[in-house]
DNA sequence: TTCCATTTTGCAACCGGTTGCAAAATGGAA
DNA sequence: TTCCATTTTGCAACCGGTTGCAAAATGGAA
């Protein structure tokens, strides 16, 4: 229905060619007949198919945008940047919520059925073979939110959770607190896995104080609030480092509920610096993740492998700081 | 790269119609042929281009997603339920990030550009004629969380946002309040307008009453905790419906802030329903409006468009209730 | 075995674009 | 005006599929 190339090229009396050539920058027109077509062109409301150029120049501008989190508030966030940021550069997401999917083969096939230029992978909840699994089929991708490796086997871009942990840890014993403890994600995310490997390896350093861990069921509010109840039982450790901003506000929660004080009586520092923390009334202590950094690097590490799709894979982290709110008490002086 | 029609059909000996036909449902092949072409398939790991066949068929699965409402929780839960409900129907969601695009026609160009089989519009904050310039593009089109019209123009999926604004106001009489307010969103989203209108009738009704509005610059925490704080510089209702949760939570900060309590001092009264408001600190009461409901019948009927897209525009309601947390007074008995 | 209705297959044109190559047009210098 | 280097244009083949049509294959009945 809509008007096509050769439309164009009829009512302009010129060849198709030259119809393609005044709409693909580079190519060689004069302005006389550029004019011609342009005329033609505006008043037929006529617009090149992209899908169909796409079949000869092999390329569709299409990314995958990939991610199984569409739970947690910060994933918003991401969304908006990642879409605002491949837009501005004449990219188009296609998004595939891999929520109900566990085998990355069904996924691969899909976007290579639809010819994606490149593939970034959102999450840091997804086993580290999934980003391979796209690699190892031969489309581009970059791994966002993904687990650093010194030897990355697809391009990573994301924080060091090693170092998070650490500077978690650096944070409690600054201000004192002589019992610790670690409450995580999920056991199977590397985040969790990295965060807690970190925790663990500052306080090796200070056998003076006491540490412990749990993990949570999920990065939601519900596990963060169960996991947090479940430690108020017995006699809770004097603060936490929690394993991301929502599973903080879970624990928050849980110990509102239970009549103790934050930071009076439990300390608490999150993960991430979501919008919600800042929340006058959450007001997490919390580690700030630099997502927009991370993903307008993801998105310039995709572009750059459009050009050069054998691009060794290289880990790009990016450091976080500790953003002081009120869920930890200060420093002695 | 990718191997192609074209290497099957060599590879199995038989024609490349064959081939096509084999993967296309409902054509003519003999189980003889399927099988000789499905061994030579898997061999060589083809599977066919959807934008290729496009090109034939006319259809591309690819739905375009558009919506400039990124910054609101509630729309994690909606961009969750369209990727899933459209991936299980084979459709492929094209997103569109609105938020800095104020010109309809950027988007249609693009979208069609990209052949899109239909485009759902999800946003209550979109000028009316945003959605109508897809149709007039002759692009299948449906708008959820659109303004219900009583002869719309495009498909309208969503709610009946002057009923809410009059179940809001019953609910606050019902419990006694008599001097109530409207905490309203932007004042040009037609959303906020047409709760405002409802409220407003509802109170029209009860002479006793005094009522009151204002609304806030945006559907955020901090305008809604910035307009509250301004409300409470003088002496503020008894009870608010706040245009939706985001800013009532903004609104319970700021009240929170100065020191009086909800609902001992202040009642609030929300909308949407979002899952935060179910958490344990937020415990906000508010109207629910069926998220899911909304969305699985916005797909029902852009699937029903690609069949027949001349399909007579309808409107399409659901019903909202009061859920019943902490955060209005209890009715008196 | 022959015949014929039905099913299966391949040919070739098409979908809406792009691009290498050769021919045509341009335009400046002599 | 003629010549020639450079720019512009059109032809035709191609990208990876689909599909109408006619020919070939199938298979059951006589």
């Amino acid at each position: 229905m809509p008007p096509t190339l050769k439309d164009v090229a009829e009512r302009a009396g010129v060849s198709r060619a030259a119809v393609s050539r005044t709409f693909t920058d580079g190519a060689s027109v004069s302005l006389k007949m550029r004019r011609k077509v342009e005329k033609a062109a505006t008043e037929l409301g006529y617009s090149p198919n992209a899908l169909a150029s796409s079949l000869t120049t092999g390329r569709t501008k299409l990314i995958g945008l990939v991610s199984n989190n569409f739970h947690n508030p910060i994933f918003l966030e991401v969304f908006d940047l990642f879409t605002r940021g491949l837009q501005e550069r004449g990219l188009r997401p296609l998004l595939v919520n891999l929520s109900d999917e566990t085998d990355p083969a069904n996924s691969i096939r899909m976007l290579r059925q639809y010819s994606v230029d490149g593939v970034v992978v959102a999450s840091s909840t997804l086993p580290p073979g999934f980003a391979k699994a796209f690699r190892d089929a031969g489309v581009p991708v970059v791994h966002s939110f993904g687990r650093y490796a010194s030897s990355p086997e697809v391009h990573v871009v994301g924080i060091d959770n090693a170092e998070c942990g650490r500077m978690a840890a650096r944070e409690l014993i600054r201000r004192g607190y002589r019992d610790v403890a670690f409450l995580g994600g999920p056991e199977s995310a590397t985040s969790t896995q990295d965060r807690f490997r970190g925790f663990m390896e500052e306080l090796a350093h200070h056998p003076e104080i006491s540490v412990r861990h749990s993990f949570a069921e999920a990065y939601s509010f519900n596990a963060g609030r169960k996991e947090m109840l479940a430690r108020l039982k017995d006699k809770p450790a004097e603060a936490y480092f929690c394993g991301d901003d929502v599973l903080s506000i879970g624990a928050l929660s849980a110990i509102a509920d239970s009549g103790l004080t934050v930071p009076g009586d439990i300390g608490i520092i999150g993960l991430n610096d979501m919008e919600m923390a800042g929340w006058e009334n959450i007001n997490l202590t919390t580690i700030r993740q630099p997502i927009s950094q991370i993903i307008d690097s993801s998105i310039e590490l995709i572009v750059s492998m459009l050009e050069n799709p054998d691009r060794y894979p290289e880990a790009r982290l990016f450091p976080c700081k500790v953003i002081e709110r009120g869920t930890l008490r200060p420093v002695a002086i």
